[in-house]
Order: C-alpha cells, then sequence, then structure tokens
DNA sequence: TCTATATGAGTTATATATAAACCAAAGGTG
DNA sequence: CACCTTTGGTTTATATATAACTCATATAGA
C-alpha cells in the first residue's frame, strides 16, 4: 500500500538506460519490425519491450540486453568477437587483485 | 513447483552481462572497496551485489549500472559528459522515422 | 599461526516485475 | 476517406527478484 523506500538511481545511471532504450528503439524502427515481433522474437511480453524501450530501470537485464542483442546494438564498444576474449583478460587481471578486501582504519570515507 | 518455461538468453547476452559484472569486480577491488560497502552505496543488498557480479541476468538493469557508475565503469562507450548528447541525436533520429511499423505482407521471415 | 573480517552460499518473507488480457487512440495504407 | 494495424495505457494474477538473515569458509593482517 504505501512505498517505505523506493531505489534511487544516480541521474547518469538513467540517462545511460534511456538512451539504451532509445538506441533499442530506433535500430527496431530502422529494421521494420513491430514490436510485438521483437517482443515474439526475445520471448518477452510486448509490455516490457514497450517498458525496455522506455527506460524504466526495473527490468531485467537480461531481457534488456537479449533485445539489443537481436538488434545489433553494440554494448560497451566491444564486438561480439572480442567479448570473450575481453572476458578472459578481466578475469585474469583479478587473479592479480586480492580476494577480499579489507579496510585497516575507518577513515571517514568521501560519504558525500 | 515446475518451472513452465525459462527465459532463454543468446551467448551474447550472457557473456555481455557477464562482462559487466567482471568489469565491476575488477573495479570494486581496485578501489578496495568491500561488497557491503558498495551495495550500502548502491542502496542494495550484498547479495544482489553478488549477483550483478557473477552475471545473473535476473537483475534489475538499474541496480546493475547503478553499481557501475558509482564505480565509474563507463557503459557504452559514451562519456558521462556526452551521454546527454547522444540521446538528444537518438531522439532527433527519432523523429524522422515512421512512429509505427507496419508490415505488408505476411511473408515467411526468417524463421529457424 | 592466530584472529577478525570479507566472501560465498543458502533460506524465507515480502515486494514487485512480468505476462496476458483489455481498451482507446494514433498512424499507415489502400 | 475508411479500414486495419500498431502502439500506449490500463488492469489483474502469478512468478520471482529482492532484502535480511544465517552459516561456513577463505583470507588478510598482526
Amino acid at each position: 500500500m504505501s512505498k517505505v523506500s523506493a531505489r534511487t538511481y544516480s541521474r547518469y545511471s538513467l540517462e545511460a538506460i534511456s538512451l539504451l532504450g532509445s538506441l533499442i528503439r530506433v535500430a527496431r524502427k530502422e529494421r521494420k519490425m513491430t514490436a510485438q515481433e521483437l517482443a515474439d522474437r526475445a520471448g518477452i511480453s510486448r509490455g516490457l519491450l514497450q517498458r525496455i524501450e522506455k527506460g524504466d530501470p526495473k527490468c531485467e537485464i537480461g531481457a534488456t540486453f537479449e533485445v539489443a542483442t537481436i538488434l545489433g546494438v553494440k554494448l560497451f564498444d566491444a564486438e561480439a568477437t572480442t567479448l570473450t576474449k575481453h572476458i578472459r583478460q578481466t578475469e585474469d587481471k583479478l587473479v592479480l587483485l586480492p580476494k577480499a578486501v579489507r579496510k585497516k582504519v575507518k577513515v571517514a570515507d568521501d560519504d558525500f
């Protein structure tokens, strides 16, 4: 009945999500696909696709990325072929870092 | 009790999500932040952050992008300052496209 | 080595996203 | 112009993600 504490999002996050939605929308129109067609292909409902294109932050990232992938909207700046390679590199980088992060003292870190 | 029909994801989508999670994980470690700290900042639970870093496709895109934003992980290849501009350009492009897509005939489109 | 903490994983209750149906309005097509 | 389709906006029932706990293990630091 009453929302206790809604989640907040930074403006940049909202803009990024909104941008992704717009890119999806443009790509869909360019390919002359109806919302229903694209939704069917992605295995989601038309309503969900509407929210994705609108930039609703409360959507599965999986559904959003799936739609983007179908349309060929590139995520990040990585090419499909180099994506896996990039993952490996990133994981290699992880090995070099400590597995657990530990704070020594409780410095007043930049809380704003 | 039985899952009727699980959602499917393309390999590329899963890899992209996984990559984003790895990037987040690396960035967090580099900044020497604990999972709890980052989760608190993003206003999410530690468990959710774990799933995000693991690449679970069933997470809010808002939560994921928020975490990435806090860490400075760039989404797409857009800079923070040019994001809004990019949105405007994309929206301008939308105006040029028909608002509704219409299929003429029911051609057997590439069903596979 | 020893200790305190970060992490990973599991469980449960609750909030809410999703799918499906519907309707109204706008838009393109003949 | 008139028809038909796409789209945007609802609503509702259901599935499930999320938060909050718990516990076990690994690990950083002394």
